[in-house]
DNA sequence: TGTGAATTTGAAAGCGGTTTTCGTTTTCGT
DNA sequence: ACGAAAACGAAAACCGCTTTCAAATTCACA
């Protein structure tokens, strides 16, 4: 009565090579069709289907984190030990993604739990806006 | 030298029906195919490409906002006066979409302008998580 | 009010990313 | 090394959205 059925039984040879991929990437974010052409620059012959297929399973190992980042698409990248409490922030001009880490976020969402009941998950959120360069620019367009 | 042969240059029949379905939403999202289905619902012939067009319409005049949530796809709403500072809380368990208006998101996100150069666009973030019904639910099948 | 040029419409085709299908190949317990 | 279970991968399906283009609508101005 208790067979799962799921999927990851067998450790095969993508597997393998996938996880190796983002390893590599040490941390950078890798889209499947990426990770696909990785593989096939390294002269591995591995179908984007079973990139896709692995890329999900090893997410749901906890091994990769999975961001959808508007306008990219899907990106996985290593699940660290600081994964959990870092944020995304992607500039909607220039689409650069970096890195959040900073007491007073975790102090919001200490606040948005205790007094509007949400709890916030920090792999699965992403924050929009314009980064520093880009602000630049725009003010230099504003007045020329 | 100044033509702008964008859009927008005609008042239809299509804009004002798909403005109204809008206005009558009362501030709720509504997909593209949720209008269609609204306008074909009372009875008017608009095709789906229309509906598409008209809503990025308004949205580039500033009648509605447009925001992109995860797993269902871009959402249009009215865009009151209140839009351009509150946040979207998505429950990724639910589905529920909420508001969050809060002096300590303000306060946040002047920070991290302030010292770590990114300025959030409120109406292109959307933050991620568990709503409270979905907190007590997950709380009791960990302990049933 | 009518006319015609500019714009909008909508059905169908296209598109990009992802999933499904299904016959073939690989994996792994025995 | 056998065979059942699982994974592979090419092709097709899918899904939400955009583009295309001939036909219909809008609107300025005559």
């Amino acid at each position: 009565m208790q067979e799962k059925k799921e999927r990851g039984d067998y450790k095969t040879r993508a597997y393998f090579l996938i996880k190796d991929v983002l390893r590599e990437a040490n941390g950078k974010h890798l889209r499947a069709d990426e990770v696909y052409d990785i593989l096939k620059a390294s002269g591995e012959r591995v179908g984007l289907t079973t990139v896709y297929r692995q890329l999900s399973r090893l997410t749901e190992e906890g091994f990769l984190r999975r961001s959808s980042v508007e306008g990219v698409g899907n990106c996985y990248s290593l699940f660290g030990p600081h994964c959990a409490e870092h944020y995304h922030l992607v500039c909607t001009d220039c689409g650069a993604l970096s890195h959040l880490s900073c007491d007073h976020v975790e102090e919001l969402i200490h606040h948005i739990a205790a007094k509007h009941g949400f709890t916030v998950t920090p792999e699965k959120t992403t924050l929009y806006g314009l980064c520093s360069a880009c602000q630049r620019l725009a003010k230099r367009k504003d007045a020329p």
